[in-house]
RNA sequence: GCCUCGGUGGCGGAAUUGGUAUACGCGUUAGACUUAAAAUCUGAUGGUCUUACGACCUUGUGGGUUCGAGUCCCACCCGAGGCACCA
């Protein structure tokens, strides 16, 4: 007997009982689980993802419940509409927080991050959210980081996982290396410790490879312009060119060595009156004379980090004495070096042209370098001058008097500087450095050898498991170097002498492949199972925060493509459709924090008003994409409507219709209305306006209650709980359950009866108010039956006759228009 | 500086894409019920002027197109997010 307290039913609304007896018995009846089991030929599905979560110890935030909520009732209600709907949960589980803590309390990460996820699940299964559980995943998870580490293992199979030496951005409080995105304004982003640079021995995937396609993929999804705007800027393409100038030696003599440069404004050439290297430069220390004072600025310029010079736009410099020729006049030019130049840029040095770039002007000025101007019509410092239509001064031969476009297309086409002056594109993009000297996080897969030389893991030794012995506090070397049992591992299975890499995976990576691995959770010969992923991928709808989305969606984009062209895949890109939720700010406005005292606590609000209000409250407070501040007494309004909802509902179960009433077909009308507006604004993600739908509709039919009892037909008493079951899943199970009559265990749930379809004819309007306008303004309103509505002549004339719209057309001649169901439109003006 | 969104009552927000601006909710206020309060219910609620009928104004600002503009066009102001000495 699932339903055993029927006949206890009151007015109350006893959110409670309600919840808990449902969640019970979905979950003894496993409803919506396993779907990855019942894939078929044939199958329409619907792939929903969230974004994978850090299940951080603080527990689930009011944040998460929104957009899973939004992400639930897409589920709910298209499985209401026959299709088959995955919807997974997982846990992107490795990470910093879970370390930290370790470091702090000794207990340990795979602890820390067990109990937050019992959490996380305890509470998401409170709000009602129809989780695929049998599909759960969790990146730290031994059953699934093999997975990783095979996806590790077949990029270093075609050379797309290689290491390499480099500066990197170092952390000297997490002693750990940082990405470029995790700097933040020259300092680390979690800790804000100035990051300082450091060279090391690193592992680096080569997503450069397949920047073009992320490039060009953009076109095939349907994403937010910003998102796909923020993924184009950090891909940075730029085409130009590359130019070679010679340097000379004191007689003015090639010797033998050169500077190369990138430009996107080549018709610019003619004003270069210095080139600038990065502090960084391969050349500096290298080309002479190099005085003193140079070096002693060089060697203070590199202590200095780039970041440091980048924060204060500072424009220090010094000449090298070095000259170089230009290659199309000859001139002698100046080399100097300056720290606005970025080393990992272009070519790491750039031509000045004070004329026409801001930046180099500034320079100029500062270090009294000659300015020269070559394109005539643009403002002396300003680098917005050009457009390919400014024209060339008549100072250069051959080229005085030619549009910007026609001194390129010039030099492009003079065999004189073929391999001097070369079209090129120049990326942003850089390969994706992914080691981390980290504990938690997945293993990499490699082994040395005694001469030092990296071999990979044998598959049959996959999954590498993460050692569990282990000192976490940060020496500056890998916690892995103190495992005892990773290092005889290694022996055992490779020789003597052999040694393990001690560095851990970006935990990007685990997080940026796992949506192929739902549809095989639990899969222990291969990734993802081909007729899963055939059935289940691409990815229909994701929902993503806007925070992270540039690096994790770049990096999806790359794996898919990679194992695209391994034959693993048969699509493009993974995530067809996608939006980002809003932030829900606390009460003040201001984004909710523990420093500042305005979280909400889902616990709390589910306590005192349930989930349902809870679900229905964040997806009533505003558009689904849109910031919006916490408001507790707009949660009592919509605890109110849900207990009014239950009021009416019940008052219908077992009563009689009354067709006699002088509402009846007015209401039923209405709630035909609402049946379409809802069904509509469902897949819109309107999910606002649907509840403000569902609102009317209940006024209407308390009105026409309150004036004379009330009873709509059974088929629409249970159409309303059935448009309320997406919403508020509790409430709307046991008001369905109630106006069904359900006995004993034949039990279906509202989840999964058929979502009902409104009558055309029974929603449609039997008369329309007509506003009447005279000169743009309303006048009057007409009262006009749908069936004459069609009727020009009658409405203008029922106009026209219109008491008030006589008086202000007295003695006019106005234009009439009928926009027949809208608007009559009178215009007195010519 | 560049890119992307936004700007509508006291507040969160609606507006079928050019056709009744302010739906729905909150708040406020008057009332009913109550010994009282809470809860619940009912009515009012953009602004100014007016005894009233009503008039005028109102979607960040200023122009424009149109019979008609929150919606389209031009210029500008303000806010949020992202990127940024990227040559």
């Amino acid at each position: 007997m699932i339903y055993s307290n029927l006949e206890m039913q009151t007015k109350i609304y006893d959110h409670t009982s309600i919840e808990e007896r449902w969640q019970k018995t979905w979950e003894e009846r496993k409803l919506f689980q396993n779907m990855a089991a019942t894939v078929a030929p044939g199958d329409d599905w619907l792939y929903l993802l969230f974004a994978f979560a850090y299940p951080s110890g603080q527990g689930l935030h009011v944040g998460h419940v929104e957009s899973k909520t939004a992400l639930d009732i897409l589920a709910r209600f298209n499985r209401m509409h026959g299709k088959k709907v995955f919807f997974p949960v997982g846990w992107d589980a490795f990470g910093l927080p879970a370390e930290n803590y370790a470091i702090k309390t000794g207990v340990h990460p795979a602890e820390t991050t067990r109990n937050a996820i019992h959490t996380f699940r305890r509470q998401i299964k409170r709000v009602g959210i129809s989780y695929d559980w049998e599909a759960e995943i969790a990146t730290s998870h031994p059953g699934y980081y093999k997975w990783t580490q095979w996806l590790f293992l077949e990029l270093y199979k075609k050379g797309l996982a290689y290491q390499g030496d480099g500066m990197v951005n170092w952390c000297p409080s997490c002693q750990t290396v940082l990405a470029n995105e995790q700097v933040v304004n020259g300092a680390c982003e979690r800790c804000e410790t100035e990051v300082i640079q450091k060279k090391m021995k690193q592992w680096f995937f080569k997503i450069t490879d397949y920047k073009d396609e992320l490039i060009s993929g953009l076109d095939q999804v349907d994403w937010p312009e910003a998102t796909k705007q923020q993924q184009l800027h950090w891909i940075g393409k730029s085409e130009g060119h590359e130019v070679v100038w010679e340097v000379v030696d004191g007689a003015g003599i090639p010797n033998g060595k050169s500077i190369k440069t990138f430009t996107t404004r080549l018709d610019t050439i003619f004003g270069v009156t210095f080139i600038a290297l990065s502090v960084k430069h391969d050349l500096v220390g290298e080309i002479r004379p190099l005085g003193k004072e140079a070096q002693k600025y060089v060697s203070e310029a590199v202590i200095q980090s780039e970041s440091e010079a980048k924060r204060s736009g500072s424009k220090n410099g010094i000449d090298t004495g070095t000259k170089v020729k230009h290659p199309i006049t000859g001139e002698l030019i100046p080399v100097w070096i300056a720290d606005f130049v970025i080393g990992s840029y272009g070519t790491g040095a750039v031509m000045g042209v004070p004329g026409h770039d801001g930046r180099d002007n500034e320079f100029a000025k500062i270090h009294t370098i000659k300015i020269e101007r070559a394109i005539e019509g643009n403002q002396e410092n300003s680098s917005d001058l050009y457009e390919g239509k400014g024209v060339l001064t008549t100072d250069f031969p051959n080229f005085g008097g030619l549009t910007s476009e026609q001194a390129i297309e010039k030099i492009e086409a003079e065999p004189t500087y073929s391999g001097v002056i070369t079209k090129t594109t120049q990326y942003k993009l850089r390969d994706w450095l992914i080691s981390r000297q980290r504990y938690w996080g997945t293993p990499i897969p490699i082994v040395y050898d005694p001469e030092g030389n990296p071999h990979q893991v044998k598959e049959e030794h996959l999954p590498w498991t993460l050692p569990t012995d282990v000192d976490f506090k940060p020496t500056g070397e890998s916690p892995l170097t103190s495992s005892k049992e990773f290092h005889a591992r290694v022996e055992k299975l490779y020789g003597k002498g052999w040694r393990p890499e001690y560095d851990t995976m970006d935990t990007f990576i685990d997080s940026s492949w796992y949506y192929l691995r739902y549809g095989s959770a639990r899969d222990e010969t291969q990734f993802a199972d081909p007729e899963q992923l055939k059935a289940l991928l691409p990815v229909d709808f994701y929902m993503i925060g806007p925070e992270h989305i540039v690096l994790h969606l770049l990096y999806s984009r790359f794996f898919t493509k990679f194992l695209r062209d391994q034959g693993y895949l048969k699509f493009d890109e993974p995530f067809t459709k996608m939006r980002h939720q809003g932030m829900i700010m606390g009460p003040d406005g201001k984004k909710m924090s523990k420093s500042k005292g305005n979280v909400i606590n889902p616990d709390e609000i589910i306590e005192k008003f349930g989930a349902d209000t809870l679900r229905v409250y964040e997806m009533f407070m505003g558009p689904i994409e849109s910031d919006k501040p916490w408001d507790i007494s707009a949660v009592a309004g919509v605890y109110r409507f849900l207990q009014r909802t239950q009021t009416a509902l019940l008052s219908q179960v077992g009563e009689a219709a009354t067709p006699d009433h002088p509402e009846f077909l007015a209401v039923r009308r209405k709630l035909h209305q609402t049946i379409a507006k809802v069904s509509s604004h469902i897949p819109a993600l309107k999910f606002n306006t649907a509840i403000a739908a569902l609102m009317e509709c209940l006024n209407l039919f308390e009105r026409a209650n309150r004036a004379e009892k009330f009873v709509l037909p059974d088929g629409e008493v249970r159409a309303w709980t059935q448009l309320i079951a997406p919403f508020a899943p509790f409430l709307a199970e046991e008001l369905y359950q109630i106006a069904v009559g359900t006995t004993g265990d034949e039990f279906i749930s509202v989840h999964q009866s058929v979502w009902p379809e409104a009558d055309a004819e029974l929603s449609a309007e039997t008369a329309f108010e007509i506003p009447i306008q005279i000169d743009g303004k309303v006048r009057a309103r007409l009262q006009i039956a749908a069936d004459q509505a069609e009727d020009e002549a009658f409405v203008v004339a029922q106009a026209q006759a219109n008491a008030v719209v006589r008086r202000w057309l007295a003695g006019k001649k106005p234009a009439i228009r009928y926009i027949p169901g809208k608007i009559v439109s009178f215009s007195t003006q010519a």
